[in-house]
DNA sequence: CTGCATCCGCTTCGATACTG
DNA sequence: CAGTATCGAAGCGGATGCAG
């Protein structure tokens, strides 16, 4: 058999934007760039985490991705597992950006969608652009059994995933989490419904009080 | 004939942005924001500046568009335009981004591609991000017939469509524009190749020389 | 001319079943 | 676990038609 490398249509413009979507455009593409963005991951926990896809389309678009350069399969102890190569991560922010301005379209509220807490990695630094800490400051946090790192410094936040824990950590469901980042939730309000360890002071400086949310609403 | 509104498959994913992607993500959809985010467009001028888009395709997208309040029907002078919402707007910054994420792809050249002078309006911010003025300097720049005023002030780049042109004003072709935003010439390598009327320090400022161009390169 | 609507062949998607 | 194979349904692209 051979292997069919599928190129996608192109739209044939002279465009950055539409050269972008010519190869992370299609359907499920940026989701699995998601899913990957935390860290590697195997064939069938990509297929999990991303809920509703088939598993054809699923091996197709890594195979395109392979081939874009965007993501690698490597060998790791266990198995292959799929990474993100340097030039993928750079979707991070555009990812983020466009995440940003999905965001007010959550509101709607959950209806029998799927959610997993490490699409909390990507969601976390969106809602928190603009915060900023001298000297750097690192909550660990804990979401339905997902551990993460949320760090913030003079450049803003991010989140990293990595086995040791900072001395403060904080547990709470991926509600309480979300509402605390989002300034739905005071940390007064949110405390009492997680489970706090360490210094509160680093969740003031994490999810800084008063904050002015992008205030973006649809007016539908 | 009954109005049929098109939905979208939707991912199912609790997640700002699978949300975003349910509506905007669909082929040809950011397309047509781009060709908005200069000012409204008529249908045919939509028609023609998307080259290659099916005349069904752009109805149903713009129908879509419109009944997710990200673009409005407006009655102009001359007939029907199709105009951003302020919602719509809201696009600009990640759409830029994952412009900048993809301007490494066109190094490969124009390949037959079709190229609009107004898609610059989208490429000079994200090639320039970074760059600031105070006082803030505007410099009128015609592409290949194309006007447009770039501004570039404390919270940097943007570029406006607009009637009344600045002081100074560079035409040149869209290729040289590019160039000289992009890093590939020089001041002094541009305008030799275009007409400049006006004040050079104009041009210094809003170019400015030795700047470092955010170096992603692909490694395939 | 503008602003679409309809039709049709092809491609892509999604669901399910199956395999080394 | 990590995919391949198959097939009906939906989406896409190109051509054409047509009213205002």
């Amino acid at each position: 058999m051979m292997d069919k490398i599928k190129q996608s249509r192109s739209y044939g413009h002279f465009c950055a934007l539409a050269r972008a979507l010519d190869i992370v455009g299609e359907r499920w593409t940026l989701l699995i760039v998601r899913e990957l963005l935390p860290g590697p991951l195997r064939y069938t926990e990509l297929k999990v985490s991303l809920a509703g896809i088939a598993t054809n389309l699923l091996v197709e678009r890594l195979r395109a991705l392979e081939s874009n350069g965007i993501v690698e399969r490597r060998l790791g102890e266990t198995g292959v597992v799929y990474a993100l190569t340097r030039w993928g991560t750079g979707l991070r922010e555009p990812m983020e950006a466009l995440g940003n301005w999905g965001a007010p379209l959550l509101t709607t509220g959950r209806n029998g969608d799927s959610f997993q807490p490490r699409w909390l990695t990507l969601a976390l630094p969106g809602l928190l652009r603009g915060v900023t800490a001298t000297p750097p400051v690192e909550l660990g946090l804990e979401a339905d059994g997902f551990r993460m790192v949320l760090r913030v410094d003079e450049d803003g936040p991010s989140v990293i995933v990595r086995p040791d824990q900072p001395d403060t950590i904080f547990t709470a469901s991926a509600e309480v989490v979300v509402g605390l980042a989002a300034g739905g939730l005071t940390i007064d309000q949110a405390v009492p419904l997680g489970d706090l360890q360490g210094d509160r002071r680093i969740l003031s400086a994490v999810f800084p009080p008063g904050r002015v949310i992008a205030g973006r609403t649809r007016e539908t």
